[in-house]
DNA sequence: CGAAGTCTATACCGAATGGTATGGAGATTC
DNA sequence: GAATCTCCATACCATTCGGTATAGACTTCG
């Protein structure tokens, strides 16, 4: 899902049939942000990363603002609505594609490092802090949505859907020390306890 | 509390009486990585916002390495364990304590922005997410007595600890679009919740 | 085959940046 | 009051980095 080229990744020399596309260096550049950050992330290092000079880059992106401005508009469309669609399309049963989201997101293989350069980008990007208030809301939506169809009325399932997705964020920050089990324990406890009915 | 300068801030030039400590430096800093994180961090920056030049900075720190890693120390000691002696000190009744943390975080003056770029910092650097790691066991601990002292076995009060702690966590993350009081509302909600002996 | 289009390498420039060396102003100490 | 210590300014250097111009390799289309 994150890889899209065709190489064989022969490590001898450049070879044809490796040209990137748009997609690779939004890819390569979620990485990076990670890693460094939106004030962190240098071209250079985005170049060598892909192993091509900045020649490419300049063709694909006008100047690194306007790629930085692609780079949140692609994370938001792959993680958030791309989950988002696949969830509701795959499973049918409410706790069930609750449960799945979060699973994905604190156990799976989903991008922590590069969800934390986001927040960090919004405190001082007011564009990113925009963007990130549609993707929480997105995301607070799908989970209320989920809550309401387990039989909550709205105001009950927006504030368990808080609760949740307060949850799921945290993990990725909090540093509790706690094993892969423990912690699909404490959350799997948590979530139960959300769908409770009193 | 986060001044210590005594300089009466004329706006018109260079006057004596205005040296820098390392603390200065170190507070500045910190303001600073809140905005850029640590992969933006550049001394030129720094140096504008103090309007000292580089001859200062290099005084005082090694190398823009050395500056880091003083960073974290210094906002680990401002921030975690000052704020949780001062509350221990000050307050005597375990659930006032723990609200009184939870205000002063997420809506208090509280700098959000550092504790981001904190977490980013840590995805990339061993050291801090070493350092990381510390803090986040520092301030568990803290809820966890709090809860104790309100009667909860361990166990009980460890989970109720991580809780609360990922509540206050997310709200510097998460862009609900809620009200300063509805943000309020909603914590006094979860924390009462948190307290309740079944 | 030839022309146009797609993607990347190379060379190059100006500005920003990390870092050093050195001198100097203010305060302190003897 | 001279020496010394503290702190900062200035000048300077090497490197990095953002950005441009241009040519070349490869593909596609005619």
């Amino acid at each position: 899902m994150t890889q899209a080229k065709n190489t064989e990744a022969l490590g001898t020399g450049r070879l044809k049939e490796d040209r990137l596309s748009q997609q690779d260096w939004l890819d390569a550049g979620l990485t990076l942000l990670g890693q460094t950050g939106p004030g962190g992330l240098r071209i250079d290092q985005l170049c060598k990363a892909l192993k091509v000079t900045k020649g490419s880059f300049y063709w694909h992106f006008r100047d690194r603002h306007d790629f930085l401005g692609h780079l949140f508009d692609h994370w938001r469309r792959r993680e958030t609505t791309g989950l988002i669609r696949h969830v509701e399309t795959t499973y049918n049963a409410a706790p069930d594609r609750i449960w799945h989201v979060v699973e994905f997101v604190t156990l799976g293989t989903y991008d922590v490092g590069t969800e934390v350069a986001m927040r960090q980008w919004g405190q001082s990007d007011p564009e990113v802090r925009e963007g990130l208030t549609r993707v929480d809301a997105e995301r607070l939506e799908f989970f209320t949505r989920q809550f309401e169809a387990c039989g909550f009325d709205p105001e009950a399932a927006r504030l368990r859907a808080i609760s949740v997705y307060s949850f799921t964020l945290s993990c990725g920050y909090m540093l509790t020390g706690e094993t892969r089990n423990q912690l699909r324990l404490r959350l799997r406890q948590s979530v139960d306890l959300l769908l409770v009915r009193d």
